[in-house]
RNA sequence: GGAGAGAUACCCAAGUGGCCAAAGGGAUCAGACUGUAAAUCUGACGGCGUUAGCCUUCGAAGGUUCGAAUCCUUCUCUCUCCA
């Protein structure tokens, strides 16, 4: 039985995309539903009551750097992440198979799992299935993740189902780990740019009893027809009445057109990333802050947007802030990025209710990829 | 007034006869970034030309040399120390 209790609330004509909630030990979540990456245990220079202010519900954590620093004996002292961090809702943790792919010179690989030299002090961790989900249940995330291998999404096909199936081994140890915790658990199909694996992905981790199905593997190197292929043949067999989450993605555009294929939940760096080079997203495409022609701008990012650094900060001090990297215009950018895209989330649910998810899909493929900077 | 040091492209700064249109930073301009180790990475950066190449540059003016940012002469300006 899930732990989540998802349910399908809305569908729309010509989408598959649905509206829903499941609830966690710390409340429930609306869907669809876009994660904040925390990634150290906060989301890059917003405090809780920023967050909270721009909307976000729930987080993503990452096991691998919580690991490190400060360590799961910090976690276990405090009771987990929320009472650590202050933040009282639902928080998502990724395993550290992220970090089998993008810190590929600081592992190696074996059928145990991944042995790591820490960047902290050079230390080999071994990351295994069990490990992780240990790890997972000091940090007392409500949503943990399996270990699974990402892997480039241009592999090979052979190189494509090894790690694919060393992820399904490694998902039944890491549920297997999970024991009696009332934490939930999703599993991760892989199975890069091959129709054929992902289908038998989705069989394999589908049979194991997960509270939830994540799509992994994508935005790894791929196109952007070629992950909206992958999302979409992988989504499609996943299971109705489980929530679906497309891992590290992606832009709002991505976003949009994952949910229109058929995912729940979404968790990417892109918000606050690009805030730091002084990219921020409107619903009339990215303005690239660091530009000399905002030097006299007196206008804000967005004059539709309600988010206070709109309500007080013009472009001209935003690219300033930007051009001397001060981090206020870092933390300002970020908040507005977040703001875009819960307010984008909440649009498409809305859209959902009201049967029109296929038209604002329209709508915002022609604002967003024809504007002259496209999301 | 005396002694010394120096003037290089938007800025700082290497270069002391040919391999120099001139290292390296910065700034500027452009691009990248999708389950975040890193204030990150990439490209352009005198002008014209698609390339070959041509033209103009190293405080100013002369000179030496086949050839000068580099050597010589004079001049202009800046800085440090002593009076």
């Amino acid at each position: 039985m899930s732990r989540l209790s998802f349910q399908v609330e809305a569908e729309s004509p010509g989408t598959a995309a649905r509206a829903g909630n499941f609830t966690t030990l710390h409340g429930q979540i609306e869907t669809p539903v876009f994660m904040p990456v925390g990634t150290q245990a906060t989301v890059k220079g917003l405090s809780v009551d920023r967050l909270k202010s721009v909307g976000s519900r729930m987080l993503l954590a990452n096991t691998y750097h919580l690991m490190l620093r400060p360590g799961a004996d910090v976690f276990t002292h405090f009771g987990g992440i929320h009472r650590f961090m202050n933040w009282d809702g639902p928080v998502l943790t990724d395993s550290g198979g992220f970090q089998i792919f993008s810190l590929p010179h600081s592992r190696s690989m074996s059928e145990e799992g991944a042995r790591f030299a820490s960047y902290v002090d050079g230390k080999v961790h071994l990351l295994s299935p069990e490990e992780s989900i240990r790890i997972q249940k000091a940090i007392g995330s409500d949503v943990m993740m399996v270990l699974d291998q990402c892997i480039p999404s241009t592999s090979s096909h052979a190189e494509a189902r090894k790690a694919m199936e060393l992820t399904h081994r490694w998902a039944k140890r890491s549920l297997d780990a999970r024991g009696d915790s009332p934490q939930s658990m999703f599993g991760i199909v892989q199975g890069a740019c091959f129709e054929d694996l992902r289908a038998e992905s989705v069989d394999a981790i589908t049979a194991m009893g997960f509270d939830g199905f994540a799509i992994g593997g994508l935005a790894v190197g791929e196109t952007k027809a070629e992950r909206e292929k992958f999302t979409e043949v992988t989504a499609s067999l996943l299971p109705r009445n489980f929530p679906r989450y497309l891992m590290g993605v992606g832009t709002p555009l991505d976003i949009l057109e994952a949910v229109h294929r058929g995912v729940d939940l979404f968790d990417c760096i892109l918000p606050s990333a690009l805030a730091k080079r002084g990219t921020a997203f409107t619903a009339r495409g990215k303005i690239q802050l660091r530009r000399s022609a905002y030097k006299f701008s007196e206008a804000p990012l967005d004059p539709n947007c309600y988010c206070e650094t709109c309500a007080h900060y013009s472009r001209a001090y935003l690219h300033h802030l930007t051009k001397t990297e001060e981090t206020l215009g870092w933390k300002l950018i970020s908040e507005h990025n977040l703001v875009f895209y819960h307010q984008i989330m909440k649009e498409m649910r809305e859209s959902i209710f009201q049967r029109g998810f296929f038209t604002y899909l329209q709508d915002k493929r022609k604002d967003w990829a024809g504007s002259d900077e496209p999301l």
